[in-house]
RNA sequence: CGGGCUGUGGCGCAGCUUGGUUAGCGCGCUUGACUGGGGGUCAAGAGGUCGCGGGUUCAAGUCCCGCCAGCCCGACCA
């Protein structure tokens, strides 16, 4: 059985932008800062960046990266050093002047990224092979100069998380960048947040400022429009030279060791409001919902409360994150819009109609239906919403993909497809002048990768992979 | 930085052209009653330096000048 109601929110179809505001306000996910381009993230949208940052973290973790922190402010001489790295990042950073009451002396910049900073104390820790591989990462905002900020997408300051290693040889860099790349972000973007992605590496004009090579995980948004959503970075010895970091090896020769680096952030909110999200608000997978299932009174009589509370109860003690709404003092009406809005993926409604027929509603919010579930059913069927939930999400959102997707022979045929969707075309069919026209129409070379999908090994010629154009955020 | 637009209760807006009584509407908020299975109904309330500064006038939300802030569109970006 369908749910009834109208949406309360702006159609997706009718304009995406404005549908994407109203969830972020209407879900209750963030607001803006006082201070242009800056955002407040509250409490949902804030447990759901727990939860994507736990299963980050984990990952990380297993990769056998260990956590530390780095300050805030880098002394402005470290971003002049990388000659890539200053032309990045020179437009985009906040500079310091004032401190005390008074001018510095040197001005301190805010960081933008961690490369300069991390690698002036991996300098003074490395000095033997012995004291390689190093794997930090570190959890922290970062703040950039934005022109057009939309929240969790684009804004002046933003939480994420950036890795940095430094390595004894290119191969094992490389095969680390890699490993982040799928098993951090493509597994916790894919299995997790049940976004589908495509993999590759980005054309010299999208490569991350300083880097030899980056690694990129890209979707399609619900507007068929490109996301960014992590990126892993070959750093070669760029960093490594300028900062004068080396080793001695075991023969006692010195070598620059090679380099990564890697980030995933709180746009990935965005990723999950834009890939999921439907006419009636934001659609959580299980795992990231910081509510699984709310158990809703319908009223708050004829042993309505007992129950709820029994059956609230019995849920928490089979694991699932359960919230009781019994603000029956609040129509039922708004408080399914809210749950719905919220995005959280099964509702138990409550009532004396149901409980005179030992039953309670389900209702599952991804699909929008709801059906009787006999009391001592429930265990188990909210259960198995929740293991079903993001499989049918990620289909559904693979799908969508794959019918916006149009394999091109040429770059016109590219540039046509591109404004509608995805376009894969042969990299030799573009090429960097290609990239120029595409820029024209406002489109990009998301990624490079091989025909079917997978990841360009070491060395390989870029002649014969596959562009993935389209339009980006 | 170039072009277009907007500033009026928390949010969204009307009023300005043609100055004139007490600045209005929707949503939201408060209280109460009736309700209650998809934003329910009724009633009573609270809440405003009309962006800021100056000018014209007997009189300015409304006209004039300046400033400030924000939004949209074009070149960078997790």
């Amino acid at each position: 059985m369908a749910t009834a109601g109208k949406s309360a929110l702006t159609a997706r179809a009718e304009d995406f932008p404005r549908w994407y505001q109203d969830v972020v306000a209407r879900a209750e996910l963030a607001d803006n800062g006082p201070v242009r381009g800056t955002m407040v993230i509250r409490p949902w949208g804030y447990g759901i960046w727990e939860r994507l940052a736990a299963a980050l973290d984990e990952r990380i973790k297993a990769a056998g990266a260990a956590n530390a922190y780095f300050p805030l402010f880098i002394p402005e001489a470290f971003m002049q050093l990388e000659a890539e790295h200053v032309e990045g990042f020179n437009p985009e950073l906040w500079v310091v002047t004032h401190g005390g009451g008074k001018a510095l002396e040197a001005p301190v910049v805010v960081r933008p990224t961690s490369e300069t900073v991390i690698n002036y104390y991996f300098a003074k820790w490395i000095q033997s092979h012995r004291d390689l591989p190093l794997l930090v990462n570190q959890w922290s905002n970062v703040v950039r100069w934005e022109l057009r900020p939309r929240l969790f997408l684009r804004t002046t300051e933003f939480l994420w998380q950036e890795g940095h290693t430094a390595h004894a040889t290119e191969a094992e860099a490389r095969a680390y960048a890699l490993r982040i790349l799928t098993d951090v972000y493509q597994e916790t973007i894919v299995d997790v947040a049940a976004i589908p992605v495509l993999v590759g590496h980005k054309t010299a004009r999208e490569r991350f400022a300083g880097a030899v090579r980056t690694w990129t995980c890209e979707s399609m948004m619900g507007d068929a429009k490109a996301l960014q959503m992590g990126t892993s970075h070959e750093l070669g010895q760029n960093f490594a030279k300028v900062f004068g970091t080396q080793f001695s090896d075991t023969d006692g020769s010195l070598h620059y060791p090679w380099q990564t680096s890697w980030g995933a952030s709180t746009r990935l909110i965005g990723a999950l409001i834009m890939a999921h999200g439907d006419d009636f608000g934001l659609r959580l997978p299980p795992a990231l919902a910081p509510v699984e299932v709310v158990v809703l009174m319908v009223r708050d009589d004829e042993g309505v409360r007992r129950a709820a509370v029994q059956l609230a109860d019995d849920l928490r003690r089979a694991g699932r994150r359960v919230h009781l709404d019994d603000r029956t003092d609040t129509g039922f009406g708004r408080r399914s819009v809210d749950w719905e809005l919220k995005g959280v993926p099964a509702r138990v409604e409550v009532g004396p109609r149901d409980l005179a027929e030992g039953n309670v509603t389900l209702v599952t919010r991804h699909r929008r239906t709801k059906e009787p579930v006999a009391l001592r059913r429930l265990l188990d069927a909210v259960g198995d919403l929740c293991d079903r939930a993001a499989g049918e999400l990620r289909d559904e959102a693979l799908a969508f993909r794959e019918a916006r997707t149009v394999e091109a022979t040429s770059l016109e045929a590219a540039i046509d497809a591109g404004a509608s969707g995805f376009a894969r075309v042969p990299w030799a069919e573009v090429g960097e002048d290609g990239e120029l026209q595409l820029a024209g129409e406002s489109l990009t070379v998301r990624c490079l990768q091989r025909p079917d999908g997978t990841l360009a090994a070491a060395g390989e010629s870029d002649d014969a992979l596959v562009a993935v154009v389209g339009r980006a955020y």
